[in-house]
DNA sequence: CGGTATGATGTTAACGCTAACAAATGCCTC
DNA sequence: GAGGCATTTGTTAGCGTTAACATCATACCG
């Protein structure tokens, strides 16, 4: 048996120049044929797509994209995947995405500034075509890499700030703002606000600050507050709420900064008797999928999670195939209020 | 003014040659400062730094990647990402990988084998240092082009079947003779099965095959089953279970295929005022956190979910450190039932 | 039937970086 | 102060692909 035997070759990953030979056609050539670019004749094509195929072969986008110098990935940044609303963005990328050549990438910040700062160097060292990013909020580093980077860059979710490029989102101030007037206009005057501890939230962070703002033009204020971190946000929806009303026994309206801890505490103000909206009126924020199976539908307010991933995807997809289209496009949706049936109408 | 202003340098992105330029060394050892390679005296580290980040510079990974034929990527493909589940896997996976130089990188299959062959044919094509992959079912090609690429793969969630080479996961057959067993040595004997339409969900299949089988060991078969597709699993499960009860008012115990339906399931339960887990017991699948903030705790089995994810993790990330380490490692996890309370216990 | 479009294929030189080796520098020892 | 060793820096040659151009058939025209 010769010492290399032909039985078992080694395991050296394929390249362009094995399909041509075994083609019998130029690297170039095949490298036109699985690009679907360039003419080429029917023969050959089919020729060297069965030598494509018989041998396995896998192209090296490494190589493709340094040669081309274009990367087909847009790089998308999100704080969490536990939060039910970004893979929801997520699929509003996707959506539109499928229908071009870009691929998303996707990374997570888990909220914080440094590591939203290291997995943006990462990505961006990948050199993408685009980048779709959470928030307005950056370290400067990370604003600055964005700003260098020369590719256009989608701001999403919140529009209250300074972009660096485009930005499509809703006014987390405003959409504060919204739901204490209708609180105030339905006649609840005695607030609990009920919230994320997490400082670096700036979202919920701009709601609670639009909603304090407003009811202060009323002449109210927040009469108690209660905050919270980690743990299932149901069960601390249910605690906090518990808590806030042994404290606090008068309060008429609870204001959640999120549906999840919101359904917590609707869940305990129904187990424990309470009238809702009668006695005390509760409201979230997101408009998540979940309250629909709920005994009683939690007023909310819709953060539009599929439209603005569907919407940045256009922006950045439009940029890419036309590099001459106006940079710094801002799109302000607005969500409404959904009552449901936990905030009395006005 | 001159043609060529040099107030306004063209955007050209930057190399390694501009920082080297700029510090006053050779490209060389401007690669290897920047990547903590080889030895190069304080002086100069310091000198390339600073011009480094004066510049804004960010490596190119493409041309690294290739010049060095090492890409610290790990492919990871779930079905999907609405659900809850994956997510966990994703962190489980991201907590072991941010200690090492690997780097995670995500695609969704939507329970499509197609999907699933096209995405895991773009992620190889940037040939990662290994493949996590839900689940053992999958496409012919899909299956070669694991095989061929020499890198090691995980697969995960299920043990029910023939790995490609490695596997981390939960049988989900057993998963459900065990429930199964548990339902019948409580007593129960009227028993209905509710669960996703999808017949690519494996898993749940899985689970059922498992839970019928052992319901016949039993001398008993499901009674009545129901089958949805889409929607909010909450409200779903509410819509299922009345459907079932008012078409088969006499079962005792209603087996979801997942946590959110059965929590569904549970809270209609309760609204009609039903004696659970008197009258009819209920139990789901997954462990999911959100139960936790129920009225009742729905009686479950945990999926292993972070555990499955940090263990792939593990497997791939020696493999990569240690070559040489053997592939076909296999562990199996054995989740427990959790009766919570709403299956009586033996 | 020469001349010129036209289509199909091949050749060459990057792309920006790193492995491997080569050279230069400094430092110590006897 | 020459030899030798360790440390630091530089040089060269790819990595696998694609852009741009060059070449070669073939067909078509008057």
């Amino acid at each position: 048996m010769p010492a290399n035997s032909p039985v078992s070759p080694p395991p050296r990953t394929l390249t362009l120049r094995d399909v041509s030979e075994a083609s019998g056609v130029s690297e170039m050539t095949v490298s036109r044929v699985l690009r679907n670019r360039g003419d080429v004749s029917e023969t050959t094509r089919v020729k060297v797509l069965e030598a494509a195929k018989e041998l396995g072969y896998v192209p090296n986008k490494i190589a493709g994209a340094l040669a081309s110098q274009r990367v087909n990935l847009i790089a998308v940044m999100v704080p969490s995947l536990s939060n039910m609303v970004f893979p929801e963005v997520l699929t509003g990328i996707s959506e539109v995405l499928d229908g071009t050549p870009l691929q998303p990438v996707f990374g997570v910040t888990n909220y914080q500034p440094e590591r939203e700062e290291k997995v943006l160097y990462e990505m961006l060292s990948w050199r993408p075509s685009g980048v779709i990013i959470a928030g307005l909020e950056h370290s400067d580093a990370s604003r600055a890499m964005l700003k260098a980077s020369g590719i256009p860059i989608v701001e999403i979710m919140d529009v209250d700030g300074e972009p660096v490029d485009s930005v499509v989102g809703i006014s987390h101030r405003r959409a504060g703002r919204e739901m204490a007037q209708a609180i105030v206009e339905a006649g609840y005057e005695r607030i609990g606000f009920l919230g994320t501890k997490m400082p670096l939230d700036h979202r919920a962070r701009k709601r609670f600050e639009g909603f304090t703002d407003a009811l202060a033009k009323a002449g109210l204020e927040v009469a108690d507050q209660e905050f919270y971190s980690g743990g299932s946000a149901l069960a601390k929806g249910r605690e906090m709420t518990e808590a806030i009303l042994s404290r606090t026994p008068d309060l008429d309206f609870l204001y959640y900064s999120n549906d999840m801890i919101g359904a917590g505490g609707l869940l305990y103000c129904l187990d424990k008797g309470i009238d809702v909206p009668g006695q005390i009126g509760l409201a979230g924020f997101n408009g998540v999928e979940l309250l629909k199976g709920l005994p009683r539908r939690l007023a909310t307010m819709d953060a539009c999670r599929a439209e603005i991933g569907r919407a940045a995807a256009q922006i950045i997809a439009t940029r890419v195939a036309k590099p001459d289209t106006a940079p710094g496009e801002k799109i302000v949706l607005s969500p409404q209020i959904q009552f449901g049936d936990t905030l009395r109408r006005h």
